[in-house]
RNA sequence: GGCGGUGUGGCGGAAUUGGUAGACGCAGCGGACUUAAAAUCCGCCGGGUAACUCCGUACCGGUUCGACUCCGGUCACCGCCACCA
């Protein structure tokens, strides 16, 4: 044993050691409790970056922790390989997606395994090869017979100009992000998995998961989106070109405030609504109005800034329990794609409507009280507001000191608050609960409605217009419509030499791929170009790993034994969709009889950011120039305080941007292999365990990674000291 | 607007079920070694005081022999979701 501490020289030969004896390879041992630790799976995309390193160095440590305990211990690793960064470095490159991402893949294993992380590397997968992706599309095909997946056409965002379909965040101002072309909202058919038919149960489930933290448990909720309320028509005797009922004369819509159902003033209905189409077939405005409402992006997030906008139709329907015509308004705040597309609108006590009322000088008719106005005489009156006649209601407190009445000038959040029906007739002095109860019985009496459970998930669409991902296992048959791969002819390869260009799927243009003869009938027949979204790829890569080996099989007895995870680490950024889509995947997976577990991961770490100290120039004119923290001397005060800090280069001042998650664009990042070459894996990742908690952001110090490795050379010479010391020591 | 979380020295953060607040690290200060520097090592390091049995865990109050920890309220910050009818 030498003196010097040498990270670069002992840790390779550890390295060598654990891989020549296959340390960490996992067996399965029924005599001993099993503990799968595993790390979300990085996505190769060149390099690894700080937030890989903690989080692998996280799971690193409890696996070690698991293992001394004496638990037979899997820690598995895996690359998340398809994804349109492998498509983008293409068309940068001129090289094919599968090139460059099988060298990344061939890196980023080297530096992983430079960390010395105590991984099983027998199981590793990666999801862009033909052994892995074949079982996406095998279970595909049964979750189509099982009716879980299924076909429709979808809304997309479409830029005309490279005839390709866009994700949400490649819409940039309404425009594509390569081209700058209007991005048109495109109706495409699309594959459709079933999410929707576990929402109670994946809502239900979370309450069995207390080894999730709370706010990823209340994202997960929020998302799934659960509401009860009435769902019921409005009549009318609206008829097509065709002279066919509209809609079967019924214009439904969901409310959670049945009890407000006699303050309806107008109907608003979406912009994609069939009574909005109808209505402007005969009013060229309307029809302006409604493809106005089509631009733009399909995001939710951004249609909650725009300003209320909406148009007559001058087409009525009738209120199920009044009788009285009611008008129907196209709206820009109603969203087609939850619930039928369309509301009632009760102005007096709901804010959307309220605004969208006075804008439009609609009439609005108060029917709740105050629940401390029950039993008591309140007056009617009007007031005259805008020059327009507002029906309001009056009465005096309780200490007879001031008048509570309704007014109309702003909306005031009392309106919308539970209370006891009034002006409503038979339903006059009942309370919210009771109210909508009687209300939602006579609608059902009529056959006009019901009380009825919505939900803010809707189902999964899988289909991508993209070439770096797996086929969908599809034939396209003039004759027998569309026909499933048969089993024997899985898996559908994609081919690994294209590149793409930027306009569109490049296997929309290879006859070799597309051309092929339907299953059924022999017949010439079109193969299926959309691949799937690779959020599928990384649902179920948990459960191969404990089977990675089997080439007849999808996933084995062995599953059984590892699963569910007992741990599983990971970045927040997943807590909704991946972490979602795993525990549906898991349960379609488990219905199908091919898995016995239903929730995959027991416990869920989600580990805080890694962030450095951004410093930058703000020019005159022109774009900030951010500088690299390894670049700039801080000044400090008597104190230690930083006061100040300069460019080494030129000893210019910088200014000071605070903390932020190290990232290219701010310049701040710390490359983890320089680190490692420098300091050796055992400093880094002593730092990065120590400078703060798992979940917490940790803050780079440069201060810090030399107190670790001050640490691990102290440690090393009291090691060294204790064998030169001990006669019989052999710890070298 | 809804939901979730967090507030402790100059800084990152400890404090297992309510029992010595500030572990450990960073920065800072003093010292040793050195011709000098780096590296390394030792000591000090919340505030106040001449001193202490003083004050101090965002703020106000409560429970308790005892509160960073439990309860009620306030303030501030962070994250996620959001015309969801």
């Amino acid at each position: 044993m030498q003196e010097r501490y040498e990270p670069n020289l002992i840790e390779p030969i550890a390295q060598r050691y654990w891989n020549e004896q296959r340390s960490f390879a996992a067996k399965e041992d029924a005599s001993k409790e099993k503990y799968y630790c595993l790390s979300m799976f990085p996505y190769p995309s060149g390099r690894l970056h700080m937030g890989h390193v903690r989080n692998y160095t996280i799971g690193d440590v409890i696996s070690r922790f698991m293992r001394m305990q004496g638990k037979n211990v899997l820690q598995p690793m895996g690359w998340d390989a398809f994804g349109l960064p492998a498509e983008n470095a293409a068309m940068m490159n001129s090289v094919p997606p599968a090139k460059w991402t099988y060298d990344n893949i061939a890196y980023m294993k080297k530096q992983l395994q430079s960390l010395g992380l105590a991984i099983d590397w027998d199981r590793e997968v990666a999801t862009c090869k033909p052994e892995y992706y074949r079982w996406n599309q095998w279970f595909f095909l049964r979750m189509l017979e099982a009716g879980i997946a299924y076909k429709k056409t979808g809304t997309v965002n479409w830029d005309p100009v490279d005839q390709t379909v866009l994700a949400n965040e490649q819409v940039v101002d309404g425009r594509g992000w390569r081209t700058g072309a209007l991005v048109e909202k495109r109706e495409i058919p699309m594959y459709y998995l079933r999410i929707t038919q576990y929402a109670d149960d994946l809502l239900q489930a979370l309450d069995t998961l207390p080894g999730w933290p709370d706010r990823v448990r209340a994202m997960q909720a929020n998302w799934i989106g659960k509401s009860v309320g009435v769902r019921f028509a409005f009549t009318h005797d609206i008829k097509d070109s065709s002279g066919k009922l509209i809609g079967d004369g019924k214009l439904y819509v969901f409310t959670t405030r049945a009890d407000t159902i006699m303050g309806v003033t107008y109907c608003a209905v979406a912009a994609e609504h069939p009574l909005a189409l109808h209505a402007a077939q005969s009013n060229p405005q309307l029809a302006a109005f409604i493809e106005e409402c089509k631009q733009g992006t399909a995001q939710e997030a951004e249609l909650a800034q725009q300003e209320k906008k909406g148009m007559d139709t001058g087409l009525f329907v009738t209120h199920p329990l009044t009788k009285e015509p009611v008008p129907v308004w196209v709206a820009n705040y109603v969203l087609m794609g939850y619930g039928d597309g369309a509301v009632m609108a009760v102005p007096a006590h709901d804010e959307r409507d309220f605004e969208f009322a006075k804008k439009y000088k609609l009439p609005l008719k108060p029917v709740v009280v105050p629940r401390s106005w029950k039993g008591r005489q309140f007056e009617e009156s009007t007031e005259v507001l805008d020059g327009l006649a507002r029906p309001s209601l009056k009465i005096q407190d309780e200490k007879n000191l001031d008048e509570f009445y309704f007014n109309w000038n702003n909306w005031v959040p009392r309106l919308a608050e539970h209370g006891i029906c009034v002006k409503s007739g038979k339903y006059d002095d009942m309370d919210y609960d009771e109210a909508i109860d009687a209300i939602a019985a006579d609608l059902k009496e009529k056959s006009l409605g019901d009380k009825q459970t919505q939900w803010r998930l809707r189902d999964w669409g899988i289909s991508r217009q993209r070439y770096w991902g797996c086929p969908i296992p599809i034939i396209h048959c003039d004759a027998c419509g569309d026909v499933p791969v048969p089993d024997d002819q899985l898996p559908v390869v994609l081919p690994e030499d294209k590149v793409p260009d930027g306009s569109g799927n490049p296997l929309n243009k290879d006859p070799s791929f597309y051309e092929c003869a339907c299953p059924k009938c022999g017949k010439k027949a079109r193969r299926e170009t959309d691949t799937m979204d690779t959020f599928v790829d990384s649902s179920w890569y948990f459960l191969r790993y404990a089977c990675a080996d089997n080439s007849k099989a999808m996933v084995d007895a062995r599953v059984n034994y590892w699963l569910p995870v007992d741990q599983y680490i990971g970045g927040i950024e997943h807590a909704i969709l991946h972490l979602l889509y795993s525990r549906f995947w898991t349960r379609a997976m488990r219905d199908l009889k091919l898995v016995k577990v239903e929730e995959p991961f027991t416990n869920l770490l989600t580990q805080g950011m890694v962030l450095n100290d951004i410093y930058f120039r703000k020019p005159a004119a022109g774009r900030i120039q951010y500088f690299n923290p390894s670049e700039i001397d801080v000044k400090l005060d008597d104190k230690g305080k930083p006061v100040g800090a300069v460019l080494r280069s030129d000893g210019q001042p910088v200014e000071m941007g605070g903390m932020g998650t190290m990232s290219k664009s701010k310049n701040n990042g710390v490359d983890p292999q320089k680190l490692v070459d420098e300091f050796g894996a055992d400093t880094a990742r002593l730092f990065m365990m120590f400078a703060a908690p798992p979940e917490q952001t940790l803050e780079w110090s440069d201060e810090g990674v030399q107190g670790a490795f001050r640490f691990m050379k102290r440690l090393w010479r009291s090691v060294y000291e204790h064998v030169n010391a001990g006669p019989t020591s052999k710890l070298d």
